[in-house]
Parts: structure tokens; C-alpha cells; sequence
DNA sequence: ATATAAATGTGATATGGCTCACATTATTTA
DNA sequence: TAAATAATGTGAGCCATATCACATTTATAT
């Protein structure tokens, strides 16, 4: 399919500090790619060759541990899912799999580092998301170390809806195993947290749909930890 | 003091890709402060104003959990201490506080986006270290989480000998407090892993001094969690 | 050198969350 | 639409580690 990046609405904050000559490079080397829910987007350990844009849908970054998978980061579009795993270390690192429907742009990687070097706005603010991504990483980091399962849930569930669905109701598209691996809890203790804030009147549960019903509420367990 | 990074031997990785001309300009607008052992380099909640670079000595960079005090990586010269925070946000959104007797160099936000701009080559090292240190994060976090006790001090220890002191032998600068801030453990259970180790002829203490004496088995240790 | 504070060692006890076990309910697949 | 598979709910017991309490050693300040 013939791609046009001129014209597309989903531009990362980097790309659209890029001019049209620029977005018309980007157009040639430039692979969109449609992923399911649930398909490999990138896989730890295969060899990174291309950076991969998030432009429509979800997507889990997550690690292979010791003892099991763990969930790193959740990415909505439209933003980049691969640049440390593709500039730093020439394979992958981390897995990224599509937690939605999405859609992927695979970017030839020569010709970013040409947009790198040759637009210092949008290589300024790669270099700003990169920052901040790391910072996120400590935080989470610290949030996922300190507190106990009842806050890092009320945490996951706050996080889903400040700052991916922008609603207090959302689908929850992670099974409760998958949250767990978001928290570092079993399986089991995240259905026991989950009931337990239904019987409290924090949230609704219906099928996969949560909403949070007491937020303030919400806000002190994630607080309180 | 005359500040002449030309001459200056502890360049990082980064600073090596610069010209003669751009180190002249990098001497004017580069200060460098000598820190003891303890002193506090970088406060998380002022304000950012440079980018910190670690000439020489050891430090640690910390964040202010909900609960206590976490240790989220310790930084080696030459190295830069400060990007993501400094790039990232206005504010520091961590500390870094020196734990050997080390020298610092704050250089001029400005000046560092422009040699970022003039020279492609210190831009592009400087994209690979933000990467790679996010990689690390990403997997210091999840042996944290993952691991007990037994196998997340024995990778506190591997990770000295290796990474920092190059030896079997080196001197432990951090208090087993701040060791349990790094790991998430609580001091007592520092003590005891320590005196267990030592006790199965693992590691040798003697004062602050800590030699490893069997490697292999610390390794199967560090792998088995 | 002495007093004071900080760091460490070690036992006893408490507990949060894991594991195991099995029942139940959704979701696929044939 | 049945059969198979995956996801979830829930109790019981266990265990790694935290917490508390106090002794001891080491470092720091007067």
C-alpha cells in the first residue's frame, strides 16, 4: 500500500516538528503494518532493524524475567515503541505485543538518524521523550518496589483511566494474570484486590468493563500503598 | 579555576566525538565542583539547570519513595549523571548524592543542545547511552522485583566487582541500609544475607572491605533468585 | 580520650501475599 | 452446539521477609 506520511493524522510529537520534504523521505521508507490483538509486535532477542511507530491501537512492552514475563510499560499511540531497544543494542531487548487492534509504522532506521541529523527539532524532541521515558521507568520502578498489591492496583486501574482512556469507564483488555504481571502480584491476588474494591464500592466490573466508581477512594489506596 | 576540557582526561564517551573548537567552547561554559563522600550533587525537586557530568568518583542516583528512600542506580565516571532528568523535565526528578569523594561537571544546558546540534557524532553517543541506560533500567527493575533476597544481593555484588571495580576485591561504600534501598530489603535482612554469605565462604568482610571468594557459586545464586 | 551517634548483628514474632487445590464461568474451536 | 480451553473466584496453609527489640560494634564529634 502506497503511504503517504505527508497526510497522515497520527504524528508522533517528533514527526511533526518534520517539514514536507521530510515527511516525503519518511513516506518512501516507511512500513505500515496492521497487528491484532495479541500479536508480536517486536520480540526480545530477534534483531532490531527498524523503528517502530505506534500510530493507532495499544501495545505492551514487557521483558522476559527469572521467574516470569513481566509488563514494563503499556504504550498508546501515537508514539515510538522501540527506540531503545533499537539504538541501543542491535537486538531487541524487550517484546512489544499489540493489547488491541493496532497499527504500526516500521521506520528504516538509517533514514531516522538522517532526520535526526538533519532536523534538530525533532531530534530535540526524541531526545525529550527518551528523557522522560526513562524517568517514567524509575518511577514506575519505585511505585511497583514500595507499594502493596491494593495501591499498585488502584495504581494500574488510576493509570488506565487518567492516561490512556481519558474516562472513568474502560475496557479492561489484560486478563488478570497480565496485571499481575504489571504489579508483580499472582494472578490470584489480583482477583481477590479486584472483587474486594467491587464490594467496597470503588469499581464496577461488568464483563471487561471497569468503572471506577470512587475515585477519591481509589486515589487514597493508591496513596496509601 | 581555569577550565580547559581540551586537556582534560576524563571525557565521556560522548565529549571524545568533539572537535578542538568545540571543546574550547564546552571549557568556558563547563564549572567543575569537587563533592566528598556523601555530598548531595543533584536535588529532585529543583530545579534543573545543567547537565551534571561525573569526571570522577561514584555516585548514586535516588528517588524519594512512598515509602523510603530507593537507590535506582549507582553511576561510575565518566559518565553523565543528569540527562534524562535535566532534558526531561524543569524539575529534578531525582537525586544523585556522591558516595565516594568525586568531581563534577555542570555544563550549560544551552551550550550542550548546541554541540547536540553542531556535531551528529556526540548527538548520536549521547542517543545511545539514553537508550541503553533506559534498557538497564528496565532490567534492574525486573530482577528487583523478581528476585529474592539471596540472588538480588549476590547481583549487588556481582555488579560491583564488574562493572565498577573491576575486581574480586573492593571496598563497600554503601551502609547495608542504603544496599536494601537498593534492592528493596530491609537492612536486618541486608545483615543476615551478608553474614550467611560470609559464612558459607562466599564473600569475605573485613571492615569495609568486601572480597568475593567464590565467584561461581555467587553466580548461580544471582541466576537462581 | 570520652561521649554520642550511627551502623551492624541476631533472635522472636507477625503478616502479606504466594502456592496449591478445586469450582465456576467465559471464550474458542471443531 | 458441544467439547475443549482459557480465565476467574475463593478457601487453606505456608513461607520469605518485615518488624520489633535489644546487644554490640564502629564512626564521629566534643
Amino acid at each position: 500500500m502506497e503511504n503517504n506520511c505527508n497526510l497522515c493524522i497520527y504524528k508522533s510529537l517528533a514527526a511533526q516538528k518534520l517539514s514536507e520534504e521530510e515527511l516525503s523521505k519518511l513516506s518512501i521508507s516507511c512500513l505500515s503494518v496492521n497487528f491484532k490483538k495479541g500479536d508480536s509486535i517486536i520480540k526480545q532477542g530477534m534483531f532490531s532493524t527498524n523503528v517502530a511507530f505506534l500510530k493507532k491501537g495499544l501495545a505492551k512492552i514487557h521483558i522476559t524475567g527469572p521467574y516470569h514475563e513481566q509488563i514494563v510499560r503499556i504504550i498508546k499511540s501515537a508514539k515510538y515503541l522501540g527506540l531503545p531497544t533499537t539504538f541501543g543494542d542491535k537486538v531487541n531487548q524487550y517484546s512489544v505485543t499489540a493489547i488491541d487492534d493496532s497499527e504500526v509504522c516500521f521506520i528504516d532506521i538509517s533514514l531516522f538518524r538522517m532526520l535526526l541529523r538533519s532536523n534538530p527539532d525533532f531530534n530535540d524532541q526524541v531526545l525529550i521523550e527518551l528523557c522522560q521515558s526513562e524517568l517514567e521507568a524509575y518511577n514506575r520502578c519505585v511505585n511497583r518496589t514500595q507499594k502493596q498489591i491494593r495501591g499498585k492496583i488502584a495504581d494500574v486501574l488510576l493509570s488506565f483511566s487518567d492516561n490512556i482512556y481519558n474516562s472513568d469507564s474502560f475496557p479492561l483488555l489484560l486478563t488478570q494474570e497480565e496485571i499481575g504481571n504489571m504489579v508483580d502480584a499472582s494472578r490470584e491476588s489480583v482477583s481477590r484486590v479486584l472483587t474486594e474494591f467491587a464490594k467496597d464500592g470503588i469499581i464496577t466490573v461488568t464483563a471487561k468493563q471497569i468503572e471506577i466508581i470512587n475515585r477519591k477512594l481509589l486515589l487514597l489506596i493508591s496513596a496509601n500503598g
